[in-house]
DNA sequence: AGTATATAGTTAGTCGACTAATTAGTTTGA
DNA sequence: TCAAACTAATTAGTCGACTAACTATATACT
């Protein structure tokens, strides 16, 4: 198939498709799923935080979140803690081996990131940053423009 | 949350999901599911394929594209018809409501690529596209790199 | 104080994605 | 010819995403 002349939307879109589907593939051997990488490095960024942090820097629902949690808790790569000062709140951690688990995902992904730009000039890659960080804001004043926050 | 300095493909993968999530947005009006308008997109560039050609432009496996083909023909958006010449084969085809809906998702579509590139410069679109179809370029090969095909 | 509201998380139900195993039809080859 | 191998589609089971409805805790207000 012949992309040259695919909307722009299209070929980013499938270029992050394909992305996604060779982490997975890198990802495989250890008993990580798709959509868990995401959540182990955001909890490598920075450990314990609350679900509801967790899905709001993932772009998730909460309830989607609670799903994952639970099956990841279930396999040993992370642990629920409920807040004292909060009983509402169950902050996140990180076991032994979800510390492993992020070690691999991390190596994975920046053999990806390597593969993906060869052949990139660095100022090249800085203009690709640029110009998607462009897109970026250009959707979120969309969103904000589609639900606009109530009046204060 | 600042993304300036994150990672290229943390910034690629958000921007898409967030492209994603608009699109959902502006198709929930119709009776339209978040994976669907790709479905009719292909059939709107060529319809009556089989359900395996259809799959593999969409980058998803035939079992994913038998459960929504599926859906959309109860819900009346697409036929399914037995191919006279080869009885394994169901080839796929929009009905009328099909095509409406396919020309509100082709609407959405056009106003969220217009609002994503509010302030571009034709060339920078172009710049944007070509670098993007390198790294698409770059990922394919590691693909082929990482599945040999066997040997004829 | 006690009710009302807000917030954190969970559950139920659906859709979209996958893999593995199955069914049905077609080709191939001994 | 007719059994083996291949191919198209489906089914079953799991994961990740959503919305809507719910529980439990915390805060606010009268």
């Amino acid at each position: 198939m012949d992309w040259r002349h695919a909307h722009l939307n299209r070929i980013i879109a499938r270029t992050v498709k394909l992305h996604h589907s060779l982490v997975q593939q890198m990802l495989s051997e250890f008993d990580l799923h798709p959509g868990q990488p995401p959540l182990l490095l955001a909890l490598g960024r920075q450990d314990g935080r609350s679900q509801n942090e967790l899905a709001q820097e993932l772009r998730i629902t909460p309830a989607t979140l609670t799903m994952m949690v639970k099956r990841m808790e279930k396999n040993g790569l992370l642990v629920r803690r409920t807040d004292p000062q909060d009983l509402r709140v169950s902050r996140v951690s990180l076991t032994d081996k979800g510390r492993q688990a992020l070690s691999a995902a991390r190596e994975a992904l920046e053999k990806l990131e390597e593969a993906a730009f060869v052949g990139f000039a660095p100022e090249e890659k800085e203009l690709l940053r640029s110009l998607m960080l462009r897109v970026y804001e250009n959707l979120a004043a969309c969103e904000q423009a589609m639900q606009p926050s109530p009046p204060s």
